[in-house]
DNA sequence: ATTTGATGCATAAGGATACTATGTATATAT
DNA sequence: ATATATACATAGTATCCTTATGCATCAAAT
């Protein structure tokens, strides 16, 4: 993720916004998915999203199944109930959030 | 800053647009503005805050007057010219932010 | 009189998050 | 043959913030 550090804390709920939306998903497509979306506007960098699935998996939030494709491997990802359950609490914290944001830089900009 | 952790990242943007706001500002009055603007939702902890102010005065973006108040000291921060280039910067990447964000989240919630 | 809470600044230690760089390997297009 | 895309992974580093702590003044309540 490049271009602002507002990104900083967002990753989780992307991750599993996107898995609410796929039923099942790789890492890879999350990138491309990402890409997508935003334009290019805003790139994850596997450096940050392997380690980030890896944690949702270890607290519970996520399942994963190996799949081979050819002589390649995927590893696919769905949410469990708790995923769900927490994907839900994300989706409101980021509203909650731009909400708050919106607020404090609303009123307009000051030339002078 | 407690609740979500999806304001790591924005202390900047928030400083530098609360200056924007109000010519002077003090590091303790920024905490009560951002308690009353966000209905105590955010609160910043003082730190975060006061390391913050530092970097960006010596980034040459904010200047600094102490002032006594009696026996007490208050250090008022204004923008320089670079701080205003910069908070305009850090306004249209919020812009932006948002505006990804919303894309990756927007499609309606899957409750199956 | 004194204690509590608010005002006002500051820093050190640590955790969480993401970036950069690097490594491995397969598949496809030129 | 070689570059690009696909696909995973981790170590080292940087950044940002939280928690904890410290000092000091002032107003209000008991």
């Amino acid at each position: 993720m490049k271009p602002s550090n507002l990104y900083k804390g967002s990753l989780t709920t992307i991750i599993l916004k996107l898995l609410n939306e796929n039923d099942k998903i790789y890492g890879y497509e999350i990138t491309q998915k990402v890409k997508q979306i935003t334009k290019d506007e805003l790139q994850l960098t596997e450096g940050a999203l392997y380690p980030a699935l890896h944690k949702l998996e270890a607290q519970g939030l996520l399942g994963v199944e190996v799949v081979k494709i050819g002589n390649r491997v995927r590893k696919y990802y769905r949410l469990t109930e708790a995923g769900t359950k927490v994907t839900v609490e994300k989706l409101a914290e980021l509203e909650s959030y731009i909400r708050n944001m919106r607020a404090l830089v609303n009123s307009k900009f000051r030339d002078e």
